[in-house]
DNA sequence: TCAAAAGTGTTAAGTTTACACCCATGA
DNA sequence: TCATGGGTGTAAACTTAACACTTTTGA
């Protein structure tokens, strides 16, 4: 039993919710699910679960992430928590929201019919359960930061990819278009992007060069640029 | 009682702790406290207390944050969740933390006894209590970017105040140098930022023009710029 | 042969940085 | 009279933005 400088506080459960993010087919997409159990049966919301008594924050969300998707070693990031008194019917429950960042071609979508989920458009979500709209704003107004200082893409894409796919990523998560020259341009200049001798024709006839991430140039050349 | 959904996993005590950040002469400084109970009896940590079943997150760094200062309305940001299962010995403890940013003069110095605390300055702290020293951090360096792209320095100023008193506490956030002229120019091209015709002479001979902040202008100027 | 995506440089505009001296005043 | 902080402009360096045509190839 805990001492009385804490059994004299109220206590929480507290879940987590993961924001999951794909890229297909030129578009941003959230993995999201219809939930299959009262109250709100039908309401669509994000990934969850709960954060047991053994458990990190981090460990619980991949945990989560892992039981939805079958993925392990995901790029997942705290959004923060959400808290509102009556944001659960059934009782009070605070929420860590994490989101999560994986490649799309690794995701089984056999889980879809096991889980009552779909990949859906980042800008057409139908509306989501409780606060899960707010999460999933917060979240990727994080994501669009994150990737205009820092290399993430690379999480939803997969090892090899052609400039082309790169662009259209960051377009979609930016929700903008990019100048293509400008863009190249950019990217040569980041030697962690190895362009290989690799030729793919899925996206064009001509064949477009594939390029991939080398994490290890990143850190070497990063280790000191914090902000 | 709450459904078995939920009552199969395990609860947990919610905590708030704030980085409560100060500016005063020239220095950025913490509000930390000793612990005058054991455990870790004189160790120093953050200000902190814990969530109430009836209490929204904001709503309980706010409470706890004035239980401390004394002061309602302060500025406050949520900084993240920290649920490390053994970030407290007593008890499974996870904490929210908040930053407060608020203007020192306002601050009854006579609180420091009551609450054994004091203010210190940001770079010289002494070790803390678990993981504080963690969201110290995260705090400051989410300040840093705060600072840069919205006028958030002025929770920390008096109402009225000298451009090299600005320039000063931007110094002390960003922990580097600013030219003087750069800066002011920068300053000038922020309609927000009203000059006015009061001269402070507790800085200077010659004395400097005060300032003030006017959020309506600011309102209207950026009802647009959201990234 | 032509539609569709891949690939490629230059210039203008804007932003950021570096830099040094005079002013007003109270002690 | 002089030490102290207040106040001011310009030029170079760098970064970002705008812009259009040629190449390759499978259908």
């Amino acid at each position: 039993m805990a001492p009385e400088f804490y059994t004299s506080h109220s206590k929480v459960y507290l879940a987590i919710d993961c924001i999951i993010f794909g890229f297909q087919r030129g578009e941003l997409k959230l993995l999201i699910q219809q939930r299959n159990f009262e109250p709100f049966r039908g309401v669509w919301s994000l990934m969850g679960g709960f954060v047991e008594a053994d458990e990190n924050l981090y460990d619980a969300a991949r945990r989560v992430c892992e039981e939805l998707t079958g993925l392990k070693n995901v790029y997942m990031q705290q959004v923060g928590a959400f808290g509102a008194v009556d944001r659960d019917p059934g009782a009070r429950v605070v929420s860590v929201a994490y989101y999560a960042l994986l490649n799309v071609d690794k995701y089984n979508p056999e889980l879809n019919i096991k889980n009552s989920s779909q990949w859906r458009n980042i800008n057409e979500l139908p509306s989501l359960y409780f606060d899960h709209a707010e999460m999933v704003a917060e979240a990727r107004s994080m994501l669009k930061r994150k990737i205009s200082r820092e290399p993430v893409g690379f999480n939803l894409l997969p090892p090899l990819f052609t400039l082309s796919q790169l662009q259209a990523l960051h377009e979609a998560i930016l929700g903008e278009k990019i100048d293509k020259r400008n863009f190249r341009k950019k990217v040569n200049e980041m030697n962690f992007i190895e362009k290989t001798n690799i030729i793919d024709k899925t996206g064009s006839k001509r064949g477009a060069h594939l390029y991939r991430f080398n994490d290890s140039i990143y850190q070497k050349e990063h280790k000191f640029k914090l902000m």
